[in-house]
DNA sequence: CTAGTTACATACACGAGTGTTTGTAAATAG
DNA sequence: CTATTTACAAACACTCGTGTATGTAACTAG
């Protein structure tokens, strides 16, 4: 019965698939690891094989879709040239695109997002999780740190909360879309929510036709 | 044994109240009605005296801050004189004001968006939760739809994005205070955050001098 | 005063899930 | 060709949780 590598490394990837599906469908806590083998065609004897735990497979199965912490600041670093405001929006407005397009984000999303408690057992996803999302609000911070952006800010906001407010607001869509796909259309809508949440921040934000030609 | 009428309503507040706790500490599918009982000082034999199951238990502990649908209608159809978006503006000021003041709320929206996982056992919750939020959504809208704010809206904007928009930035607001209160102070920052929001939509949005003063 | 009811505690029966250990056939290294 | 891993399956031992049924003391209505 014993497999060849590329056949094990099909029925790692056959338990990652069971896993995420599952999880969408009960609940990482209402989902043993007994229905994950049993629905990718093995035994727990396979999922204990290549998963330390649970805990270890939600891991693994989050590691996916998380793009590393470091693509994240080259992109915002972006070309000193353009606009860093500008460089930001795009990245916002592409992250909300791409939970409509990627499928496997979508689900590992909601699964983040409403199929899991974050409890002792996963407190090491969490801590991962946070640490971005740390790192994104800190970096859009900075964006809006920079002197030339300052001034441009609304009086009564500060770099620092221009930053929470863009963060809270893509969570906000991440969150709402994910519960009822048909608040809105992620393709069409994203950018001139995002760009009204810009111009409720910066003075003399550009309109839309300037923003989106054709 | 037998406890007087008085003293039943207080084990039931105590079994409330344990559940609360020990559901933010370990999650809603993590916590037992055992953990739940001992908590509370009693039998698991109390806890399904005063409650049909653990979802029944979870239920009554939303229905303790969830407040009447009615009573949020109500409170948006306002005195007909004030200008109907700065009844919204207040109300989304002071619902994100009051998770900082209401220990309980702030405990139980943790729990709602943090710790537990909505699945089946769990879907009547879910579904009234969603009901209540739909309605916020449609409320809104309703606000926007007003001709005399339509016509205010920034272009590129309906009253039905406005409204979507405006509902992800409070979740996301409530999503990451309660993962994280060090973010900003919902006491001081709610408004201007809210107010920014606002702006972004409405053309001739009075600035803060105006709307806060002293 | 005594029946009935209330508000629980206690006990039981059962399934489900976990982690570990052991078995084993096939691949692979030498 | 043999020895050793690899990649699982199968079995075991254990705990935990649920729902229900039964016991029981105190309150309460008449």
């Amino acid at each position: 019965m014993r497999r060849t590598k590329e056949e094990a490394e099909k029925t790692r990837c056959a338990i990652l698939e069971a896993a995420e599906t599952l999880f969408l469908e009960k609940g990482v806590a209402h989902t043993s690891l007994e229905h994950i083998a049993r629905h990718a065609g093995v035994t727990r004897g396979a999922v204990y094989w290549h998963f330390a735990n649970k805990a270890d497979l939600f891991n693994a199965m989050l590691g996916q879709v998380r793009l590393p912490p470091e693509q994240l600041a080259e992109r915002l670093r972006g070309c000193p040239a353009h606009d860093p405001l500008m460089t930001l929006r795009e990245l916002c407005i592409e992250a909300i695109e791409n939970l409509a397009r990627d499928q496997q984000k979508r689900r590992i999303f909601t699964i983040l997002l409403r199929r899991c408690e974050f409890t002792e057992e996963l407190r090491e996803a969490e801590e991962r999780h946070e640490a971005f999302i740390n790192l994104f609000i800190a970096l859009c911070e900075q964006q809006f740190s920079a002197p030339s952006v300052t001034s441009r800010l609304h009086p009564g906001l500060s770099p620092r909360l221009a930053a929470r407010a863009v963060h809270a607001l893509i969570v906000g869509l991440f969150h709402d879309w994910l519960r009822d796909p048909n608040l809105f259309d992620p393709l069409s809508d994203a950018a001139p929510m995002i760009d009204a949440c810009f111009r409720g921040l910066i003075r003399d934000w550009p309109d839309a036709t300037v923003l989106t030609p054709g």
